[in-house]
RNA sequence: GGGGUCGUGGGCUAGCUUGGUUAUGCUUCGAGCCUUGGGCGCUCGAGGUCGCCGGUUCAAAUCCGGCCGACCCCA
């Protein structure tokens, strides 16, 4: 090369995660054109190759929650003032970033209409219709559809917007204790999505009072944490108790012939997954795509010289594709005569494509294709017959290294600490840290205002025999705290 | 909530301090040629209201003000 710089090499990404975490993350999620900006601050565009990546993680999802009895529905975006303000408690916690549509045409409206930040009270108004008997519940509706919290400061893409696109379930039972159930099954499906498919181990419990979701008797939620060591909630579970059925009378006749208010939950996760896939997996030549989710497992690049070549190339290309295709893997050739393998190679590459394989000449003669990995870049000369053997034993094998990469990072960054001035110091470096923690809001805020640090998650049975770690009180938590997004 | 950086063809960028013919280069894109195994090479061509609005001036990408947008740091 004569310059100094490879201009070239700015199609690709020019920084790797290591130098600038935020820069590399913003170049990856745009130049792998899974976003693009929109015309109003704090909005993006979901282009093809990120909406494939959501109709994955989707499809995953629904199918679980129709397993689990749930039935899908839908909810218009605007709800009356009156009707969001109801419970008050829910009300404040969203009034700051509630859009308002105030107008038709020029008239103004008499009462103005919030754009759905989430949808309970409006679930909730028409729900208790509906509601009449015991033998009305459970309830188990989910509604797949975008929420509008307007993000004035620090937006990212996928992780921090105005719109996301999510899935919001709310159910409706005769009891807490089914409620209770419903809310921890929500929380294991949704760890076996992001753990068994996204490749992202989290860490489950509790939020704190301070954390959980307004109106909710407690939430639920999985926490993961990103290689630049902040954590990312990545879902949540609400059990809303009768909290929201006394408000917006959800009554029911039990059969004891008694009327009683039921019991709910909500639960919900978003296109924020693919922002964690993202930020976890990815490397500096681009995304790296769990193959479980890939929206493309194996990408073909057929190599030739002259066109005497070709022909018999794309016939073995072909057939591999069909070979793969019959075998529920999915895979494209790339056929691109204007571009060259070197180029097609970067090109998958930045799109994360779990698996190349490259046909050429010397292939064709020595019945053998070339595989190449993404996540590792180990290239494999296989023999035809056990091309497909082969494939699946590496998508299988590029799961798995994505999700145990993922998970030491965690485990790495996970610090046990007994002492306040560890913890500020070992904040800095980013991850966890785990420590006894009294219940008492004061000590939370103010290890908040003084280190940046909240409560993320408070484990399951995680009693406490040691003193508080910020004013030394008796000790009722373990408490993971981290800074977050 | 506080502080800061930035905005020039699709992408990256020069020019701005010190206003002055036709806004620089690379990349990309299109057509063609080519010996396509890691972003091949060559020829020709395309692509711009310099983020928007206003002000100063004979003259503004450049100076001033406001707005919009993106990003970063701190709380």
């Amino acid at each position: 090369m004569n310059h100094y710089r490879d201009m070239s090499k700015e199609i690709g990404i020019t920084i790797s995660k290591e130098e600038d975490f935020s820069e590399w993350y913003t170049q990856v999620v745009l130049k792998a054109e899974l976003i693009d900006y929109a015309p109003v601050k704090g909005f993006i565009v979901l282009r093809p190759d990120g909406y494939a990546l959501w109709e994955n993680i989707k499809n995953i999802a629904d199918k679980k929650f129709k397993e689990t009895g749930h039935k899908n529905g839908f909810l218009p975006v605007l709800i009356p003032e009156s009707l969001l303000s109801k419970e008050a408690h829910h009300f404040q916690g969203f009034k700051p970033e509630v859009f308002w549509v105030t107008h038709t045409g020029d008239n103004k409206l008499i009462e103005r209409l919030a754009v759905r930040p989430t949808s309970e009270t409006l679930a909730y108004e028409i729900f208790a219709k509906w509601i009449r008997s015991y033998r009305d519940l459970p309830l188990k509706l989910n509604f797949w559809n975008s929420a509008l919290r307007a993000e004035i400061k620090s937006t990212k893409p996928l992780i921090r917007n105005s719109e996301f696109l999510w899935q919001e379930g709310h159910t409706i039972h005769e009891s807490r204790d089914e409620a209770e159930k419903e809310a921890l099954m929500m929380l294991n499906i949704y760890r076996e999505i992001i753990e068994d498919y996204l490749a992202i181990p989290v860490i489950v419990g509790y939020k704190s009072d301070r954390e959980k979701f307004v109106g909710a008797e407690y939430t639920l939620t999985l926490e993961a944490l990103m290689p630049d060591g902040k954590a990312l909630q990545m879902g949540t579970s609400h059990n809303l108790a009768q909290n929201f059925s006394k408000v917006f009378n959800i009554k029911f006749l039990n059969k004891d012939n008694e009327e009683v208010y039921a019991w709910q939950t909500s639960w919900g996760i978003s296109w924020r997954l693919i922002g964690a896939i993202v930020m976890t997996h990815g490397d500096k030549h681009g995304l790296i795509l769990p193959p479980k989710i890939a929206p493309l497992q194996v990408i073909i690049v057929p190599i030739y010289y002259k066109s005497k070549d070709k022909d018999i190339i794309m016939e073995k290309a072909r057939k591999v594709k069909d070979l793969l295709n019959t075998n529920s893997i999915r895979v494209e050739i790339d056929e691109r005569e204007e571009y060259t393998p070197g180029y097609k190679f970067n090109h998958w590459e930045m799109k994360g494509i779990p698996l190349r394989i490259e046909i050429g000449p010397r292939d064709v003669n020595n019945k053998r294709v070339v595989i190449s990995r993404r996540d590792t870049n180990e290239k494999y000369e296989i023999n035809d017959e056990v091309i497909l053997m082969k494939v699946n034993e590496l998508l299988e094998s590029i799961q798995n290294n994505l999700y145990n990469k993922a998970k030491m990072l965690l485990e790495s960054n996970i610090h046990e600490v007994y002492n306040y001035e560890d913890m500020k110091s070992l904040i800095e470096k980013g991850g966890f840290i785990k420590a006894s923690w009294c219940g008492n809001e004061e000590c939370e805020v103010r290890i908040k205002e003084e280190i940046g640090a909240d409560i993320r998650v408070i484990p399951f049975n995680s009693h406490s025999n040691n003193n508080c770690i910020y004013c030394n009180g008796k000790g009722r938590h373990i408490a993971y705290f981290a800074r977050a997004y």
